[in-house]
DNA sequence: TGTACATCAGTGAACGCGCGTTCACTGATGTAC
DNA sequence: TGTACATCAGTGAACGCGCGTTCACTGATGTAC
């Protein structure tokens, strides 16, 4: 049955936030689109009505979880704040709800233009936002110093989740929340 | 037709060494068992004479993959050498024969505890051999210099070619080499 | 060393299931008068 | 403001293809004598 325009546009927000998290929990391939709507709380069927593909999803969600990713970090003034919350247990253990490049970011690779085209703008703008928060040195240093700690960060992350040892996995975050998150 | 027990051994190793190059070139959930039988010969029935299935035949590979990387990396006797080689044009282009944490990553925390188990062996062996190659200091901050290597380096490749801009690509490898293959 | 038989690596057809996608239909919303 | 009709968001069954897995079969290898 029919819904109000207003609702239809809710359910595709809904569609889009829902599959956001699923896709950096489960991958891009291990999650159906079946899934996605009934966690959405609607049929599968009617998803073709609010995009042409899964792949088309699959770029709007990963610019949703970029966002989100943006938004969380937008609130810390101080390097250090931010490293630590990217480098919390708390972030290890969301893979669903945290940053999209440490939970999909060897996938990103392998995906078409338009999905690498969202995440290249969101990289970039990312570097300058850290850069921001780099104190002293020169705008090149400074700039330097934000490639070098997104890199470390990111990385740590990935191992960290990756590992299956939980003494290892927490010295690994220790270490790289002790070597990027300092004032230098 | 039967083959010889010798031959047989060789065409095994032949799946598994295929099987690592697609995975990484493409991942696991998008290379298919006829595709890796073909590329190694053979047709696919003939598979489950081999492997018990194909996550059994995910983890065989990713410890063939580890390996090739670390016998490719215990040729440098300096760090800076060894960052210099992962940062690579080179290794940012051939995702099939290059680094699995890299090529892998953020998949493998997702995988059965089989493949993670494989991995945290390797990611432990990798430390240490990068703590043996860092100059001065303490046991201690050589292996947490280590760590930050490894985390810095892992993260810059997958951001290189996560990226689908050229300059920026190039940015990322060159401003990482520089920070964690300096001498320091 | 040669012969006869058992073994078994590899072949190719087939099965079954999951999943992306399509479609006829429903009934509430939106619109024209 | 109310009525009649058109629209269209969502439903659920169905389609078709790909892919992991199974299996009867082949014929060369391995073994027993």
């Amino acid at each position: 049955m029919r819904v109000s325009r207003e609702k239809a546009a809710e359910n595709r927000a809904l569609i889009v936030d829902t599959a956001a998290r699923l896709f950096r929990e489960h991958g891009f391939d291990d999650v159906g689109i079946d899934v996605i709507m009934r966690s959405a709380g609607l049929t599968h069927g009617g998803f073709y009505g609010h995009f042409a593909s899964k792949e088309d999803l699959a770029g709007e969600a990963l610019v949703r979880s970029l966002q989100r990713g943006a938004e969380r970090q937008s609130r810390f003034t101080k390097l250090t704040d931010l490293v630590t919350d990217y480098l919390s247990d708390r972030h290890r253990a969301d893979r669903a709800n945290g940053c999209a490049i440490a939970a999909l970011g060897s996938d990103i690779a392998r995906r078409s233009d338009g999905i690498r085209q969202g995440l290249t703008a969101h990289v970039r703008e990312r570097i300058s936002r850290l850069a921001e928060l780099v104190r002293g040195g020169t705008a090149a240093g400074r700039r330097k110093r934000a490639i070098t700690t997104l890199a470390g960060i990111v990385g740590a992350l990935i191992l960290a989740r990756a590992v299956d040892d939980a003494a290892l996995s927490n010295e690994i975050l220790a270490t790289a929340r002790n070597a990027f998150g300092k004032a230098k």
